[in-house]
RNA sequence: GCUCCCGUAGUUCAAUGGAUAGAACGCGAGAUUGCGGAUCUCGCGAUAUAGGUUCGAUUCCUGUCGGGAGCACCA
């Protein structure tokens, strides 16, 4: 439709000897303003040397005599806008377009034959998997989603720390507990609390801090049998533990990276560009001087020999192609991030100039708690688990409706920025929620499963309706119809806010009509309003999957 | 101190340079023997500040004020 009412405009410009411009097609604020709006006149009045209106008046003359299929009406409104309305007809096919199209619906092919890979998440091993993953993970199951909807191969990618100071806090502390071998009754809670005493000792005691380091080596080169172990096992125990959280969250990776192995290759990869990308700095560190590039000065290996984020990031990224050359790498990870990886790029750049291009690093904010509420007993962390059990017990136990409420107070801000997690307002359970369009669809499906109990046998209505046009109120009908382009748009910006406004836009709707109308037992009405049903229920359903939010059968 | 990000109803968030700045919570008033009330209807209420660009600015530019993050061997 966007297609046929922009070309026909163009057409009309052109017939008028008007110059040629990127003409905009906008949805309207208001349905009263119609289904589409453009703002040519506006645009071109000042060059042509014409009032915005009179010249409004004459592009919308010419149309009116010359309207594309489905368009009934075109106006003019102040100053210079062309509003252009649908007719009834055409607004009932679009209920059968969604339902014929189902799943489908939404689907483009904007990105065929591109490989993307997303990187996101990113838990490390031997600590805990705190609220900050869960954001991350929300935003980039998200994104990945998003982006499979333009036609695209997308592979999901977890790069997790089993190497580094982190883990080396959590086994000197392992150790000096003496523990043995795995019978010992420890998982992944404790893994946590031993983090946090490890990295107390680290600042608060100079003998702890030297051990600390002198097992972090050993880590790396594997040359102690006891420490070997405690590694192995706390891997393994934290990693199993990991994947049941990306079972509950909806996630399946393609692929894992460890630091492990981008390390290595980092490390040798700053080596060879020793003099030429990187300089020798204090104590024998290797930096890159980002100073150069008005940027900061950051050291990619340090002073032991190791080699730190910076470097293993460098390696990850040739790892990744080496894997699955992509078209785009997205790598979601915390805005305090954002300076390195800038530093990281430019050093990519001087590498490796093809994949520093094809890199896109896309932050999240924090997520912050309003004070005093939800702190843990072991310090400030506050568990994915926890927070979900949390959610559980205010969604009346219901752990979907409790995964759905947090995903959405995530998604429903453009990511970047931090989002002030207040959990009875996520949890109210109504208004702007996610249980909010859980319900909604949850109330459709109930419906229409009445509906092919007791009035009529042959759902789903994916045949055409007949006579519907005198049934269509036009405003569930006009959100329908936008819904591929805000998915569209959602996908193109990685902005997932666009999405929920939208769903919440459509639920709301859909809410206001089922208060107002009788679907079922409406007679004639009814032959229209149950696959008008249907077609909100499937758009509800699309879009909750893209969002990864789930969808409970009750609630 | 320097760099980056951000200031929108009392609160938490939207808004591709366009129309009356859109929701939700809260507050006030209503709707229930009705397809699921975790619902619906109505009301009150906001672009930090001073300039600039533009036919038109929440959006772009500059200053001020306020908040967050980062600033050499943690990730």
């Amino acid at each position: 439709m966007r297609e046929k009412i922009l070309n026909k405009i163009k057409e009309m410009l052109a017939e008028l000897g008007l110059p040629s411009v990127a003409v905009k097609l906008d949805f309207p604020e208001d349905f009263a303003y119609g289904a589409y709006t453009t703002n040519v006149a506006m645009a071109l009045g000042k060059q042509v040397g014409e009032k915005p209106v009179d010249l409004a008046e004459n592009i919308a003359g010419k149309l009116r005599s010359n309207l594309p299929a489905g368009v009934g009406e075109v106006k003019v409104a102040l100053p210079g806008f062309i509003n252009f309305f649908l007719t009834s007809e055409f607004l009932a096919s679009v209920v059968s377009e969604v339902n014929q199209a189902g799943k489908n619906y939404g689907l483009n092919n904007s990105r065929v034959g591109q490989k993307i890979i997303i990187e996101y998440t990113d838990p490390n091993p031997f600590k805990e998997f705190h609220i900050g993953h869960l954001m991350s993970n929300t935003i980039g199951e998200a994104f990945s989603r998003l982006v499979e909807t333009s036609g695209a191969e997308v592979k999901r990618a977890c790069y997790q720390g089993d190497v580094g100071m982190h883990v080396a806090k959590t086994i000197w502390f392992l150790r000096s507990q003496k523990l043995k071998d795995e019978s010992e009754k420890w998982g992944v809670e404790e893994l946590g609390s031993a983090y946090v005493t490890g990295s107390k000792a680290y600042e608060e005691n100079d003998v702890a801090k030297k051990e600390i380091i002198e097992i972090n080596k050993k880590v790396y080169d594997r040359s102690d049998e006891e420490i070997n172990k405690l590694y192995d096992w706390g891997r393994k125990v934290s990693l199993e533990y990991f994947e049941t959280i990306y079972q509950k969250l909806g996630t399946k990776f393609d692929f894992y990276f460890f630091e492990s192995e981008t390390g290595k290759f980092g490390g040798q990869l700053v080596k060879e560009n020793l003099g030429k990308v990187f300089e020798k700095g204090e104590n024998d560190a290797v930096i890159f001087p980002g100073e150069k590039y008005s940027l900061h000065t950051r050291v990619f290996i340090n002073s032991e020999g190791l080699p730190t984020y910076e470097a293993k990031e460098l390696g990850l990224a040739k790892i990744k192609y080496d894997k699955y050359p992509y078209y785009l790498s997205v790598v979601v990870t915390g805005n305090e991030i954002n300076e390195y990886f800038k530093v990281l790029l430019k050093a990519l750049s001087l590498i490796y100039p093809d994949l520093a291009v094809k890199t896109k690093h896309q932050s999240h904010g924090m997520l912050r708690l309003p004070s005093g509420k939800m702190s843990s007993r072991s310090g400030n962390v506050i568990t994915a688990e926890m927070l979900i059990e949390e959610a559980k017990t205010m969604a009346r136990g219901n752990e979907q409706v409790a995964i759905g409420a947090i995903k959405y107070a995530i998604l429903r801000q453009a990511p970047g920025k931090n989002i002030i997690f207040d959990m009875a307002q996520a949890l109210s359970l109504e208004g702007d929620s996610g249980p909010y369009l859980q319900y909604a669809l949850v109330r459709a499906q109930a419906v229409l499963s009445k509906a092919r109990e007791n009035f009529l046998h042959d759902l789903p209505f994916d045949g055409p309706v007949p006579s519907p046009a005198k049934f269509v109120d036009g405003a569930l009908e006009q959100l329908l119809l936008q819904y591929p382009e805000v998915v569209a748009r959602a996908e193109k910006e990685l902005a997932p806010q666009h999405l929920t406004t939208y769903l919440t836009a459509l639920a709301s709707e859909f809410n206001a009509f089922y208060a107002k109308e009788k679907i079922l037992d409406a007679g004639p009405a009814s032959i229209y309003r149950i696959p008008l049903t249907q077609a909100v229920a499937q758009v509800l359903h699309n879009g909750l999957t893209l969002l990864a939010i789930p969808i409970p059968e009750k609630m």
